[in-house]
DNA sequence: TCCTTTATCGGACGATCGTACGGTATCATT
DNA sequence: AATGATACCGTACGATCGTCCGATAAAGGA
């Protein structure tokens, strides 16, 4: 082998998807170099490009990398408490925390490859829908178990929660991103938790 | 002069800013080409170039021509009405409808131009902020005036509500990019009507 | 009618992009 | 110790990018 210890190519190919989940929250999956990103690594553009055959695949495993990220670190965090609008409160502050924290240099990861490729047919949207369906789906599921146990009002409708919690936290992490004012996370926080909490009457 | 008439580059330019905002939409403003774009045109690389003297200066100019496109399409039509509660509602509407027509092929444009350069400084991100900042400016003071005429509870704070009414609108933009499904305008909808009107008790 | 102005064109430049291929050095196995 | 597999490197390619410059041709004023 070269330089490296055994199994090595997993290894690589994780480590090079980490630096690029945080070089394509910047600047987007397209905005990706395979050059740039190899310098950044100090490794040659020629072994990253055979790490992954090609840039469309790099971006489809950044894509699944930044996925796993943010599955650890925002719901990670409350997928141990019972399900039900505790859960979903804890959910709302770990997720706006992860901004906060701008555990990723450009934002929002899934919002950003969404406005990305949401126009352009192709792997990539596919893939981007995919994950965006998914997470909306592991929301609404969220909601409505705590409508099942009465803990929102049976007029909520899971899938209209589920749809103002990601818009709410998507605008959070770009609006911080633009105004670099993070009061925009205590704005969002109080409409999460009205979305989660009364009702009209 | 050239194979045009008088006061040509005007109107030349306005031609130009015209196309790349439809092309914006969809590739983003860093995703246009100059050669792409004067082809569509049927104009010269050169030509397209000399109009604007770097592709900056023609990201600036086609930011101006999507917020001015915005501001007639969304908010020409409600102009006129008196301000209050009832406009916002009709703000509301026609900013859906202006998305739900797909006015624009690629979706929201200031948030793709947001999304695309909130982390990256530079005059793009400066002119994108100020647009951003415009905006939810206009939304937050006819909030405020609906408040101040009894039209919203007094506990609506202005910016939270405009806040709210940004992320809805542009997630249900980018959110029926992305799954072709009009039924988030119907979801986008009864979200913006909640955070006009029941508030907490 | 001539001449200045100016909008557009044709062509070229250096840089950088994704991609491809053959070589090289190391590890694992025998 | 010899051998085969493999992870990485060096280099080069065609294409496309933004940018620049000199030529061209039409319009307007004299």
């Amino acid at each position: 082998m070269p330089r490296r210890s055994a199994a090595a190519v997993a290894e690589t190919r994780a480590a090079v998807t980490e630096a690029a989940v945080d070089r394509a929250s910047v600047e987007g999956l397209e905005g990706l170099t395979i050059g740039r990103l190899a310098g950044e690594l100090q490794m040659r553009k020629s072994s990253l490009f055979g790490l992954f055959g090609s840039k469309q695949e790099l971006q489809l495993a950044t894509l699944e990398a930044a996925i796993e990220q943010f599955r650890a670190e925002v719901w990670g965090p409350v997928a141990g408490r019972p399900p039900g609008k505790a859960r979903l409160l804890a959910l709302s502050d770990s997720w706006l925390a992860y901004h906060e924290r701008e555990a990723l240099p450009g934002g929002c990861f899934l919002t950003t490859a969404t406005i990305e490729f949401d126009a352009q047919p192709g792997p990539l949207r596919d893939a981007v829908a995919d994950c965006m369906d998914g997470w909306l789906g592991v929301l609404e599921r969220e909601v409505a178990l705590a409508v099942d146990a009465g803990e929102l009002p049976s007029d909520a409708e899971p899938a209209d929660v589920a749809f103002q919690l990601n818009a709410l936290a998507a605008a959070a992490s770009y609006g911080f991103q633009l105004s670099r004012n993070p009061e925009v996370f205590a704005r969002a926080r109080r409409s999460m938790r009205r979305a989660l909490g009364a009702r009209a009457t």
